[in-house]
DNA sequence: TGTACATCAGTGAACGCGCGTTCACTGATGTAC
DNA sequence: TGTACATCAGTGAACGCGCGTTCACTGATGTAC
């Protein structure tokens, strides 16, 4: 697409990055089930008919901060995983920056973290475009154990035992997707890795940690490198 | 507390208990965010007002619904672990009817799953009762892995590096209450299998697996083993 | 046992609020000739 | 370059809605004597 020519381009263009922004920080600071249009244009000093130039009604409002949220996350963890690599450090050092980058995205946008992986809200049916982020973001976790596996650099220190043919089929997407031709142990592993994630940053990030785990930060740090020598990554 | 005595009593805790229900069910269907006094008294043929000689405002009553769930998931977790331990299984058997009663429940109740461990209601401060839940369900799932070890009876597989000073500190409050005198790195493997716990099911109830693992129940299954396997419980 | 009074569950009207969305309009920007 | 018309951002009033909460009340249940 080529860039906006007229001047009522480059506003509109310049109103709508103005409101999702401000809509931004009320989903940070409310929740997205109190998402209200007036109010983002209170604070926009706009009329509230004034955002239906922009966004046909609330829902569709809604559906582009997800979508956003999504597409960030993604960005920022495929970024670190990148340049982590490129620094050529060991494989558990390039693994642990994907984790990392969600935990610091989790952090500053807690909401939104919920928003993709706490309760959906309510009668709100997410979007198909999340799809791909969502797989970006699985794709930069995994890469760095696809990456070890093919060039044989991955030491399994506990052999599992060999999955269940039933398993094999439960995987079978992920598997196709992300490492066709490895082992479907490995990739059991690495879908519980995902999990064990989402669960030690959703514990964090929602408060749960309050009295039980003193540093999170650490805590996680030590997780990941576990998770990291079950799977037989370089330290 | 004895038995209340006068008919008028007896009716209250009856219709506490109706209101209690019907707003369970609005909580399953809309959300805690959507719960409305008034349509709670339209679906019991009441006065909106009339819920106030009960409960003193819409917060009191989504304090008590968030007590309950909590008291109600710490009830199912310990009855399936006390009777796995009654039936005398292995110690791996025994372990896993705790995580299977949580999953059990978060399908069942995937809102109030949502309302434990999603994303906090906005402007809501989780009620001082729920922390004595919380507490009985993280005991049960550890009693095993403690009574194991406390017998002698943990062999484990993949000695991990010992831990550092630091994370001794960290995890102190959950050492002191529940595993006195066992090594840091037990309860450091513990709370990871907890929060490896809390992601797994939240990605099942929350609808994350969609496309990615086509049986859930036995990836749950599989996970629970490996956990298993890995801090060394008898299989 | 019978009566007078107190307690309390439940009613129904009313309050003020913020919400999403519609609609006829104004006036500025862009376009065709 | 100048004019006539089309496009479109933004306004402000209005709509109907459901909400939590208050309050004066009615009438049934419970209690003291």
């Amino acid at each position: 697409m080529a860039a906006p020519r007229t001047a009522r381009e480059r506003v509109r263009e310049e109103v709508t990055r103005e409101i999702l922004a401000v809509a931004r920080t009320h989903l940070a600071r409310d929740g997205a089930a109190a998402l209200s249009l007036r109010s983002i244009a209170r604070d926009l000093e706009m009329a509230p008919s004034a955002l239906y130039r922009y966004f046909d009604g609330r829902d569709v409002l809604l559906s582009a901060l997800i979508i956003e949220a999504y597409v960030s996350l993604a960005e920022q963890t495929e970024k670190a995983s990148a340049a982590a690599r490129a620094r050529g450090e060991t494989d558990t050092a390039w693994w642990m920056a994907a984790p990392r980058a969600m935990r610091s995205w989790a952090l500053a946008r807690p909401y939104e973290w919920g928003l993709i992986f706490g309760s959906p809200v309510p009668g709100y049916q997410a979007p198909e475009e999340t799809v791909a982020p969502y797989v970006r973001v699985t794709t930069a976790l995994l890469r760095p154990v696809t990456t070890a596996y093919a060039q044989g650099r991955l030491q399994v220190v506990l052999a599992p035992p060999p999955a269940p043919a039933a398993m094999e089929a439960a995987l079978a997407p992920v598997r196709d997707a992300l490492f066709p031709d490895g082992p479907v142990a490995i990739v059991q592993w690495a879908l519980s890795a995902w999990a064990a994630l989402i669960g030690v940053v959703s514990l964090e990030v929602f408060g749960h940690w309050r009295n039980t785990v003193l540093d999170p930060a650490l805590f996680f740090e030590q997780s990941l490198r576990d998770v990291a020598r079950q799977v037989g990554l370089a330290p």
